[in-house]
RNA sequence: GCUCCCUUCGUCUAGCGGUCCAGGACGCCGCCCUCUCACGGCGGAAACACGGGUUCGAGUCCCGUAGGGAGCACCA
């Protein structure tokens, strides 16, 4: 019988997902959900300046906005802190690791003439086959690891292939501090071991600590967890992903609009690919994922892509969850005019938005293209909608109110035909009068069909709205 | 500096030795639809980093060069 798979997502409390570490997060569900196994939640909260319980909480917000949901009780690593000296101290025991009694000054030293020698800075081993009696009186020691000093640490990754270093490269690294807290090597070490987590998927930024690591598992006998190391996000540059380009955390996208579905499907486009599939549901991503389609490289961000793909999550999903992404959005952002008409208006709202859903790419876009819904009389005109009134067009809105007033079915199709009867009348073009009217109606020169746009508003607020731009 | 990883259109990618004068998507350009803007449809420009091998045959395998990235703490 196979082993359950569990996988983990081990961030540290910085405040807020990190879009790259969503990713990682993202991945570790799929393949969790994919393998119907557990995802495991862990925080890295050994830094205790960083680690606030509201910075924890960002994390689990972004993490429910995200709806990556996670198996059992998020672990909080700091509190495992003295099984981890444990477990250093039985490697001590064992001989596999020991004592060392190198001040801070000496270390510096040994990094120097390292550098200086062209060699990679690196700890030389000196206290490792010293008797502990030769300690200098009053110096708290360090547990480093015993580590093999020739041969090679191959990392089987699912995602990288076999990679190998060589053990003359890893030095005696530290286990734990001489205050005798954990380092991350060893902390992780052994709570992936005592989480009995068979699949570790994180940032390649970890390949290296990938070889350290096994060297304790070696050293404790434990089996190593099944390692894949994906490949990290860039800005549109190139270049690390910072704050100027998109090393937001997920509630910045959340306030732009963004959908968590399309989200999830931007992100999990970046890397790995289903052959030519580029939009898709997430139970579908579930379905399709596998380790071995996920690429090695480093991929850029692009956020007129996730746009795209944002507009087309947007275009399929149901009126009233956009409604309820829109009520909340403009909640969030404070945008209380907006927050109200929405409400006050939410049947309009939701019968006009399959024809406000072609048009928007956010659901920020989608808020403003529902304005005119909800917009008090008289209506403010933007510029552009300013310029298509005149003295000509006014007059002829008058016109128009004539032959619609004799409209007694108000239905988008009656209206067309009694605009059309005018304009052919008139000898105008549909559009001279179209854009007037929707000047009129909206106060903007963009929106949906100016007779779906009547039909929505009702027979007596459109008159009104066009009566107030008649002459 | 050292270790490791990567390199197909501007970007995300398909490709797992012949079916590739390299396919899709976003973006861009043109046309169509059309009351505006979108949506949609049709068409177009656009890439195997370079140099050596291996092979009957290389985008696909190997080596080197160049470029990019990550890691080298008593941080995580």
């Amino acid at each position: 019988m196979k082993k359950p798979v569990v996988t983990r997502f081990a961030p540290s409390p910085t405040g807020f997902l990190h879009i790259g570490s969503a990713r990682t997060a993202l991945f570790n569900w799929v393949f969790a959900r994919k393998h119907e196994g557990k995802m495991l939640l862990r925080i890295e909260d050994t830094d205790r300046v960083r680690s606030t319980k509201e910075a924890t909480q960002a994390l689990l917000d972004g993490l429910s906005w995200l709806g990556l949901d996670w198996d059992d009780e998020p672990i909080s690593q700091f509190s495992r802190a003295a099984r981890h000296a444990e477990i250093a101290h039985q490697l001590v025991a064992a001989g596999k690791a020991y004592k060392c009694y190198c001040s801070p000054e000496e270390l510096t030293e040994m990094r120097e003439t390292a550098r200086a020698e062209g060699r990679p800075p690196r700890y030389d081993g000196r206290w490792r086959e010293r008797d502990a009696g030769q300690a200098p009186p009053g110096v708290a020691p360090v547990i480093r690891i015993k580590a093999p000093q020739n041969g090679e640490i191959i990392v089987s990754d699912l995602v990288q292939g076999n990679v190998t270093f060589r053990a003359q490269n890893l030095d005696d690294f530290i286990l734990l501090r001489s205050d005798g807290s954990p380092t991350y090597l060893l902390a992780v070490v052994v709570d992936d071991h005592d989480m009995d987590i068979t699949h570790v998927i994180r940032g390649d930024d970890h390949l290296t600590n990938a070889a350290r690591q096994s060297l304790i598992y070696r050293a404790m006998g434990w089996q190593e967890p099944q390692m894949a190391h994906i490949p990290l996000i860039h800005g549109p540059d190139g270049a690390k992903l910072s704050k100027r380009h998109g090393a937001l955390g997920v509630d910045a996208y959340r306030k732009m609009g963004y959908l968590p579905e399309a989200l999830r499907n931007y992100l999990a486009r970046l890397g790995w690919a289903h052959g030519d599939d580029e939009y898709f549901t997430t139970g579908q991503m579930v379905e399709w994922f596998e380790l071995a389609d996920v690429n090695k490289g480093a991929s850029r961000f692009d956020f007129v892509k996730l746009a795209n793909l944002n507009g087309r999550h947007i275009r399929e999903a149901d009126p009233e969850y956009l409604f309820a992404a829109m009520r909340d959005l403009a909640g969030e952002l404070e945008r209380e005019h907006d927050r109200k008409g929405l409400v006050a208006h939410r049947n309009s709202v939701i019968s006009a938005l399959p024809d406000l859903q072609p048009r928007a790419k956010t659901v920020l876009e989608l808020i403003d293209l529902a304005q005119f819904i909800y917009a008090t009389r008289p209506l403010g005109m933007d510029e552009k909608a300013a310029g298509q009134l005149n003295e000509q067009t006014r007059s002829m809105i008058s016109d128009v109110i004539g032959s619609l007033e004799r409209i007694e079915d108000w239905n988008a199709e009656n209206i067309n035909t009694a605009v059309r009867e005018f304009a052919g009348k008139k000898e105008l073009k549909l559009g001279k009068v179209a854009q007037p009217l929707r000047a009129a109606l909206t106060g903007k020169t963009v929106s949906p069909g100016v007779f779906e746009v009547m039909a929505l508003l009702g027979k007596t607020e459109s008159l009104a709205r066009l009566g107030d731009q008649a002459l």
